[in-house]
DNA sequence: ACATGAGTTGCAGAGTTCTTCAAGTTGTGT
DNA sequence: ACACAACTTGAAGAACTCTGCAACTCATGT
């Protein structure tokens, strides 16, 4: 066997680990896009709106065809909804969770995830 | 909530998107173990581990408590699990759909993303 | 033929993450 | 008190990712 599987599951999670491509994602999951459409509603430079696709293309999460002078994209592994379900899910649950400072669950109300997310 | 949800789950994926710290989730997942338990199980420096086990702490998904002379690590949210099972099922399903198909039938599927993952 | 809108690609600088080394802490046994 | 095992931390260089710019393709309308 070539590659073990938790090495490809690693470069799977790093695919999802960038805010555009999960904002991709989550558009896709709801119907097709054309690039120009995924542009309004996320909020990046034309190139690297189309540099995260390649990633995403790239790991086969997503395919395009052309239809005129426009690009549709769509998610060709629809899991990949449930995946982000279950993402939301423990985040939720991480946020009444998180001590930011040690093993101890009953101690404050953590922000480790909120505030490093806030941080960026 | 000055978050967006989009970029808290792009941390959290990035967090997932390391080989150790799969692994060291998928062992904690089974059962507690101790950090020197973690060392045989998976091929790293000390410190390397640590500096994983680190990454995951901040993230509140394991904490660490000592016993002894030992530090014994859990994952705090269970579900963890399931996301990485629906993980591996878009993982499966990817390979019989990645695109530079040289998969020969009959022997271990499609190599696309395997061999993706292995040229790093 | 030409201009224009829609996307993609290559590339370089900035920014992050990874790995290892050396040094430090904490608990146990002698 | 000392030595030793079990871990953690800090720091630094290598490796990698991200972003925006300029240049390019491809299809449509004039």
């Amino acid at each position: 066997m070539g590659v073990p599987l938790y090495q490809a599951k690693a470069e799977f999670f790093k695919t999802l680990g960038h805010p555009a491509r999960i904002r991709i994602l989550e558009l896709l999951s709801e119907r097709d896009h054309a690039v120009h459409e995924l542009l309004e509603k996320i909020a990046i430079e034309p190139s690297n709106l189309s540099q995260q696709l390649a990633v995403l293309r790239r790991t086969s999460l997503v395919v395009s065809h052309r239809h005129g002078g426009e690009v549709i994209y769509s998610v060709s592994v629809p899991e990949v909804r449930d995946l982000l379900v279950a993402a939301r899910q423990i985040l939720t649950g991480l946020i009444n969770i998180a001590p930011d400072t040690e093993a101890r669950p009953g101690e404050g109300p953590g922000t480790a995830v909120k505030a490093r997310a806030a941080a960026r």
